[in-house]
DNA sequence: TTGCTTCTGAAATTTTTCATACACAGAATT
DNA sequence: AATTCTGTGTATGAAAAATTTCAGAAGCAA
């Protein structure tokens, strides 16, 4: 047997010069380790959702005579790969230099997203979306020079879900006016990394006295919020950078989006159509 | 068709009541990690050099309706030893209740992280990295409804890191003034997911023609932009939401950060410096 | 707009697969 | 020795798979 590119190989070699249908299928055939294409043609192509000339046409691009030629090759790497012992997989197949930044990144971040939640009270996260589901209370979010794009980032799709959300302006020079709207029946997400910037503690104070909820995301090291905080998520932010990564606040993030969507799933259906027809009459409107 | 038992062990505890060739045909499947039985039966039978119908008897034995259904159970049973081991990235092991959103989100979150790495092409991103780096270059930022998060978190970083960097304004019809500044001495970082945005096409390819060159992050099912685009990541972004998720890309884009200001590490410092001092002074000015 | 090219899947066609019927060989039983 | 039983393979056709053809759709250029 000639030493025949691998199949994964080929795929991601080419590519660009595949058609959206064809890219639509190497997604499924990446997707599973190759496994996927190991059905019939049929099953492949209903898998992948398109018909099955595609799949016909992938192949002879790819430089084999048909499906079962592709089939086999297929057949042969998932046979060379499942004679390899287990725990070796992840390193062995995946090509990169161990000590490049992007696998050190990742091991970094992998390890930060665990240790991030082994501290996670998930009762707490509970406790949290339920406050975010309530459609009552006013949500201001805030974030410091760096984490303002996480709260950019939740305000975005917490003002899809609900009415009543807010991102606070990033020049402090405007908040007191924010400020006025925070009582009782609000609450305040704040984001606040290392670095803890003197403005956001300030405002969390004022907040709390008018009686708003404070919801906190930050490092572990403990920013001076906290002690005005109701609730706290505190995030592991280390990796191989000058920089900290937000990426498990992230997942805390998208995580509560999710679980906040789901709760308050039938309003936030009405709100979406809404905003959708919007944004279709909006469109007239744009020239560029 | 829930079938719990693996096949391999159905053949070994059937063992005493195979027949002669029967047992050939076992002996072939177990040899190779049952891989053989994912061929059309009439090869696997001049496998094991026996017959179809020894193979169709065989199935029937081990209580699967005929051939194919056994062989639906192999590939079943290959799929689940293929898929990767998460390395430390595994919420499983976790105490957490397996069903909860939290844990659910993770194991589709690293499922999302180990595959689009699979995908990544290391040198791309290095050739990117060095793009960025340039700082006779322009960068230009620019997102979609949701992505324009990410593409100001990007920013963010970049601004601190070198000159030269701007987002451009949500609403498309400020872009004209900045699609001036775009010509083959800059570079577009577009981030474009699923529900793609018809502006985002057009403000890329007007600024292919003035000579600017792409860098475009998206999603699997690829984005109309990536005809334009000169380089191009593409990320998994499907998790148990409603909503897409960014982590991928995030991912992608603190790597590049920090592999960006390391390629930049003295320049940057000086940056970093002159940054600080502002800082130090315009807080005179904050009042709050 | 109009024609041109590219992509895509429905449908028709060819090829292969899979299961069945059955024949035959050897072993065990009568 | 004749008969049954068991294990096996050959031959066969229905069913499914793989390929080809072709026409419509979608995008692009002029």
């Amino acid at each position: 047997m000639d030493r025949t590119p691998l199949v994964r190989d080929l795929l991601r070699e080419k590519q660009d010069e595949l058609t959206a249908s064809e890219r639509r299928l190497s997604a499924v055939l990446l997707n599973d380790s190759l496994v996927m294409g190991l059905q019939s043609i049929t099953r492949l192509a209903e898998s992948a959702e398109v018909s099955t000339p595609t799949i016909v046409r992938l192949a002879r691009k790819l430089g084999f005579e048909g499906f079962p030629d592709l089939q086999d090759a297929i057949r042969e790497e998932v046979a060379a790969r499942m004679k390899q012992p287990l725990a070796k997989l992840d390193a062995a197949e995946r090509a990169e230099p161990p000590d490049h930044i992007v696998s050190r990144f990742v091991r970094a971040v992998s390890e930060n997203i665990n240790r991030t939640l082994d501290r996670l009270d998930l009762e707490e996260f509970d406790r949290v979306a339920e406050l975010l589901s309530d459609p009552e209370r006013r949500l201001h979010l805030l974030g410091g020079r760096i984490t303002r794009s996480n709260a950019h980032y939740f305000f975005n799709h917490l003002q899809i879900i609900r009415p009543q959300v807010f991102l606070l302006d990033s020049s402090p020079s405007v908040w007191p006016q924010s400020l006025l709207d925070m009582d009782e029946r609000s609450t305040v997400i704040v984001f606040d990394i290392r670095r803890y910037e003197k403005e956001l503690e300030k405002l969390a104070g004022l907040a709390v006295d008018q009686g708003a909820n404070i919801v906190l995301f930050t490092d572990t090291w403990g920013s001076p919020i906290e002690k005005h905080a109701a609730h706290c998520f505190r995030v592991m932010v280390e990796v191989p950078s000058s920089w900290d990564s937000t990426l498990a606040m992230n997942l805390l993030i998208e995580a509560l989006v999710a679980e906040v969507q789901s709760r308050r799933s039938d309003s936030s259906a009405e709100r979406i159509t809404a905003l959708e027809n919007m944004i279709g009459e909006s469109r007239i409107f744009r020239s560029l």
